[in-house]
DNA sequence: TATGTTTCTGAACACCATGTTCGGTTATAC
DNA sequence: GTATAACCGAACATGGTGTTCAGAAACATA
């Protein structure tokens, strides 16, 4: 498990960096999957007890690249009330975000999952608890899966559209399907 | 006079059979992630050398599940000219196909990759190339999401919805986006 | 510059999963 | 009934994971 580390020392600032970067590169390399800890720790030169001291896994340090994403998220969340506007001023905020960091967003498809969950948990406050027959959980899911589908789209071919056209799109696409049953509720 | 096929040795048959229930008991229990070779063939009774006579990996025992989805998938296509309306029938026919062997399906988040490729080069091919200011590989690519997005709630809260219902729910929510754009081509 | 503290090192270790091989044993098709 | 194929399973090589620990190095501080 991975040890309480006071997060001023330069020593730790500049082992957890070496290691996001070394991952980000073998990631292109060889794709996320082939990837191993050894792989990590020589590119990084980083002791393999070093590693295990700061990331219980590769996975804990994948996530960790997206911090700042989560963190937009949660400050949005927290300074706004949540209306039928918002969410387009959320999902623009982080593909501003996205595209600020660009390369540091290599692989969305493997935290998809903890992604989705966490657009999840705050979409379903969000919407309408009735509407004409589709479950709101359904709608959620719905919601967080198509803003995930083009933020994927959107990385994987290297950003080729601006944030805010890709915001309009992504409303475009998803706001008259939706607004109508929101509506209808 | 039909062909006659030569049916395939039992032994085989059973093998595969056993192999294939036995990795869907064990996901369901352990989670995919969790379930090794040596679990699948210890619950399956099976040789170790005899999994590996007849899948390359767990990923593609897993992959093998899906054999009866993606035959449907190549059916429709060969069977039918690609417009406007076709692609709800294609979606109604694959909602319905999965709602038959219920149980059969229980990771499609494993295999998303897979079965999204598979929809989006003959989605490309369907859609128009044109449009007010959207890729149309992003349309593609969007529309392949939202399928899988609906396809994965409906089977992880098992089947809470008819297939035809959930269907129209899915025609409801992406038609309305997509066919502004495609009509304005 | 000296000092005490924190972090890093790297080799050794136990453990477990993968994938292959091969001589021997069934079960199956015909 | 027989030839054939599929299956068995133990043994083996390979390689990744995560832990441990004593010593070396880098750090903050004064």
């Amino acid at each position: 498990m991975p040890k309480k580390v006071k997060p001023e020392d330069r020593r730790i600032q500049r082992t957890r960096q070496s290691l996001q970067t070394a991952l980000s590169e073998l990631i292109v390399e060889k794709g996320y999957e082939k990837v191993t800890v050894q792989d990590v720790i020589d590119r990084a030169n980083v002791g393999r007890s070093t590693f295990y001291a700061h990331f219980e896994s590769l996975d804990q340090l994948l996530l960790s690249g997206f911090e700042p994403l989560r963190m937009q998220f949660e400050d949005f969340l927290s300074g706004t009330t949540f209306d039928i506007e918002s969410p387009w001023a959320l999902s623009l905020a982080m593909f501003q975000q996205v595209q600020k960091q660009k390369g540091g967003y290599i692989t969305l498809t493997h935290i998809q999952k903890f992604l989705h969950g966490y657009l999840l948990d705050h979409l379903k406050q969000g919407l309408p608890k009735r509407n004409k027959n589709i479950p709101p959980e359904l709608l959620a899911h719905y919601v967080a899966s198509t803003f995930i589908a083009l933020m994927t789209w959107w990385i994987d071919n290297n950003y080729p559209i601006p944030a805010e056209k890709m915001n309009e799109i992504y409303r475009q696409l998803v706001e008259p399907g939706t607004m109508a049953i929101m509506m209808g509720a």
